[in-house]
RNA sequence: GGCUCCAUCGUCUAAUGGUUAGGACAGCGGCUUUUCAAGCCGUUAAUAGGGGUUCAAUUCCCCUUGGAGCUACCA
């Protein structure tokens, strides 16, 4: 039996992340075992359902190369397409099957209606709470014969409910925590469609999952408990369930569910943020699962090849921020020169008009960000610089401003000697400068030192080559003159 | 409150009966004899507590404690 995965997100704006690293380890499971990846929108509530969300969340998925092998996807003109043999793959487009399945239960006696207003059922939960107890829907309807609640049906608003067992113990095996079980007592008769026709989520994954025979249902740990009732609903049509894998939770710092309030939560904005996809999904897998060992660097075949549902990790995994930073610096530094222009350029397009310069700063800017945002202000360690230097700063340790000035002269006299392919790289212009510092027998603090914070114009700063490289000979020999005013010269 | 799940350095994790409990991020220290960054090297730091089982428990069982999820006509 070849394995078939399922993607179902609700088209309610961005993809979580922790969404999206669910969704990586079905892809992993798909792309180990030669399986498909079907991707299946669930918009069984109308009022959360956000216009774009769709269009929004495949082209997310293009962007981190995760493409499904079947269901909902988006063509390039951006016009919404579907394939595979399990049409229609938009959960409301079903709406007619669910009920058709939901009929069969209340024809079994296995779901009732209740016509159970909100303010009853809010007033129920009221007492409970007060009593003590557990709020759970107190079957008020399902007292109701099947005869009555068929002609109260005809007149009055009403939703389905399943009819669970009322004794006995479910159980089934997880392939991320092994044997789980429940009391039937415990559970709630849950609404499987609601008074405006439409199934609830319980019934409609249930029953599109048996429709499009899917194998394995890797899902968020949020679903666990919900689990029995999706297995009595194949218990009831007598079908085999699928593998069920509930990964854990990804947390906040304080250990609760990762949430808005306390962090970035959309994988878009982290791809906004110049995180690399091969970063994020590094970051992510990493994150209650990996295969053993030292290694840290995966690949997404690597990580696909040597995934095992049976190694995820049963505790929720606290997203630590910071490595995705190492890990971003990491896939930064591997890019070729090509594709970190296109990276680092277009923040800095407003900034850095003379496109020669702009292109000598990017150059200089590889392994010195570790994300988008780094960009500008390590571009302003190269460009920004005060006008008036504080002489204190620009001599080497109790070096004499005199020696100083000595240095930063020659430094411009070397300049008006020097051809313009001398100024192609830092390395040729390191090899120009030291040379002068070998001809006259000076140090290399003494000298260099003293040029970078001319140039610079800050204690801490970039190399000094980078800095001339960058600046260029006019720039450069204004901003040292400037240095040599500061000293009193 | 009830049900379910979970528990190794601050964080992510490795080690499924026998290890000096390993790696990574962060931190700290050093090197790169010009600073910063990057890089490299080194280093601090953990099996929640209590009972069992066993010659031997991070590992198996129980209890306690702590944490999380669920508890909707949302997914």
């Amino acid at each position: 039996m070849t394995v078939r995965v399922r993607l179902a997100p609700s088209p309610t704006g961005f993809i979580h992340i922790g969404n999206l690293r669910t969704a990586l380890y079905n892809f992993f499971l798909a792309r180990k075992e030669k399986g498909t990846v079907i991707l299946r929108f669930e918009d069984t509530d109308q009022t959360r359902y956000v216009p774009g969300a769709i269009e929004a969340f495949c082209r997310s998925l293009q962007a981190l190369n995760l493409i499904p092998d079947e269901g909902i996807w988006i063509d390039d003109a951006g016009k919404l397409i579907e394939h595979g043999s399990y049409s229609p793959y938009l959960q409301s487009k079903r709406k007619d099957k669910h009920r058709a399945y939901a009929d069969q239960l209340l024809e079994k006696g296995l779901a009732y209606p209740c016509f159970c207003t909100e303010a009853r059922l809010e007033e129920m939960r009221q007492a409970q709470h007060s009593a003590g107890l557990p709020t759970r829907y107190d079957r008020h309807c399902r007292a109701i014969s099947k005869e009555d609640g068929a002609e109260l049906m005809k007149k009055h608003p009403y939703v389905l409910r399943l009819a669970l067992p009322e004794t006995g113990e479910i159980s089934f095996t997880d392939s991320i925590r092994g044997k789980i079980s429940f009391q039937w007592k415990e559970m709630d008769d849950q609404v499987i469609i609601k008074s405006d026709g439409m199934a609830t989520y319980h019934l409609a994954a249930t029953c599109d999952d048996h429709d499009m025979e899917i194998t394995h249902v890797i899902r968020g740990e949020e679903w666990l408990s919900s689990t029995p009732k999706h297995l009595f609903i194949y218990q009831s049509f007598g079908w085999t369930p699928p593998q069920y894998a509930h990964v854990p939770l990804l947390l906040n710092a304080d250990r609760s569910k990762l949430s808005k309030r306390q962090n970035d939560v959309s994988t878009e904005s982290y791809l906004e943020k110049g995180y690399l996809p091969q970063a994020l999904m590094n970051f992510l897998a990493l994150l209650g699962w990996n295969p053993s060992g030292t290694q840290e660097i995966y690949t997404f075949d690597e990580l696909a090849k040597a995934f095992d549902l049976s190694k995820v990790n049963k505790s929720g995994a606290v997203a630590n921020f910071e490595k995705l930073d190492w890990l971003n610096t990491h896939y930064l530094n591997l890019l070729s020169d090509e594709e970190f222009l296109a990276y680092a350029e277009p923040p800095l397009l407003p900034i850095v008009t003379d496109i020669e310069m702009r292109h000598r700063l990017i150059a200089c800017l590889k392994g010195r960000i570790s994300k988008k945002a780094d960009i500008l202000t390590v571009a302003q360690d190269f460009l920004e610089t005060d006008e008036i230097i504080d002489p204190t700063i620009i001599p080497w340790k109790k070096q004499e401003p005199k020696d100083v000035v000595e240095r930063l002269r020659a430094t411009v006299e070397l300049f008006h000697l020097m051809k313009p392919e001398d100024w192609a790289s830092s390395a040729a212009l390191e090899a120009k400068v030291k040379q002068m510092i070998q001809d006259h027998e000076w140090g290399n603090g003494d000298t260099l030192w003293p040029l970078r914070v001319a140039l610079s114009g800050k204690q801490k700063s970039p190399p000094p080559f980078d800095l001339l490289f960058v600046l260029g000979e006019e720039e450069s020999v204004r901003r040292i003159k400037r240095a040599i005013a500061s000293l009193g010269h």
